[in-house]
DNA sequence: GTTTTTGCACTGACCAGTCAGTTCAAAAGA
DNA sequence: TCTTTTGAACTGACTGGTCAGTGCAAAAAC
């Protein structure tokens, strides 16, 4: 089972003074390591010590573990809706239909993951989580994943390509799962089959295609 | 975001001595402290207390806290396991295809969630984590769940129902993520539902019946 | 000269696991 | 029927260790 770490997004955007560079180091740390351990069994020695700085510089730059990891959860999930919103809205672009938004969608997700498996195996982990400090960063984060999903749904139901019966809300959670676990099996497990291969397959499933007919 | 504890399966099968209740206590007392806290942030003094004994009874029973957490995933998996695959023979014996087995295992595994809420949350917390200690027993309960669904596949691509070009491996995790992270989506969001409200949104997923035709 | 980082010693809380001692139901003995 | 013994089950104070977070003077970077 082996999962790759979260590697910078290099993205500077924004100011990139040492300072922002620092804490990308950390980030990039603490992703490994919390998606191993778990956000408790992970010292913040650990976290410093894989990034190279002192531990002094992990609390210069965060008031505490919980923000780190906070702004780690914001970080990430900001990374990941941007790059399902721009999926969806290349497809409308091109004028393709809502099932094509949703399966670029899918391939999106599944690029991001391939991109960055520790964070979403993080993110999978403290999902359902309750009684934690970060609980309503959580919740945030998680609906604008699931907003994303849900805005195409809407959407079809709007235009009349998907039935007005559909519920939008479980559909879309039941979307996010089906990603998600298929797409960390296939990293931990399957590591070297290719990104279309497993879009494939997911893209079936989501198109009723599994049955024979047809 | 309420979930329910895992309440005892009331099952004094074998031997009902003092120890199997004591046993069952902890794991019920465990169960939901792990699922709102996760294993780390979990004492052992909070289960002994939850459950209403002291430390010591809990390292009489078990021989560390680790143990205690890998006999209670192969207690709880061992019941989902059995759900999953009574409600596939069932529908075998009343003649039903495979794909009605599917749809009877997907049911299944809701109630089951509904039953287990707290075991379902970490379950999925701790499904992908790495380097830990149970991690041997964490592939095998995994494998448990995921081939009494792989089985179903590959016995409708034997008949003829499904495609043979289908990934059954993958779409089997795709399944059970679907289910799962839906199923949580309900517990924790919009309890208040019925299951089959939540089957049938699913059921639909599955069969393809999203799109408006039909 | 201001910001950031370092290194490191320190504290106080917390926690897994231990162990000597207690409880009590039921078996053995009378 | 009553008494004694046994041992599995349980108790909770205690120990040795860990870790988040602090404080600060000096160095490095800009």
């Amino acid at each position: 089972m082996r999962i790759r770490p979260m590697e910078s997004s290099s993205t500077p955007s924004g100011g990139s003074t040492r300072r922002e560079a620092t804490r990308q180091k950390l980030y990039e740390a603490a992703v490994t390591l919390i998606a191993e351990q778990g956000f408790s069994a992970t010292t913040v020695d650990e976290i410093a010590e894989r990034a190279g700085v002192a531990k002094g510089t992990v609390y210069y730059n965060f008031a505490s573990k919980s923000v780190l990891f906070e702004e780690l959860l914001r970080h990430g999930v900001g990374l990941l809706t941007a790059s399902l919103r721009e999926a969806a809205e290349q497809t409308a672009r091109d004028g393709g239909s809502k099932v094509d938004a949703l399966d670029a969608m899918i391939r999106a997700g599944l690029g991001f993951i391939a991109r960055y498996p520790s964070f979403t195996q993080l993110y999978v982990a403290e999902l359902y989580r309750t009684n934690r400090a970060w609980q309503s960063t959580l919740m945030v984060v998680r609906q604008q994943v699931n907003a994303a999903i849900e805005d195409v749904l809407h959407a079809g139901v709007a235009n009349g390509e998907f039935s007005p019966e559909i519920d939008v809300r479980l559909t879309a959670a039941a979307l996010v799962g089906m990603v998600l676990v298929a797409a960390l099996d296939w990293q931990s497990f399957q590591p070297e089959r290719s990104l279309d291969d497993v879009h494939s397959a997911l893209s079936r499933l989501l198109q009723g295609r599994v049955s024979g007919d047809r």
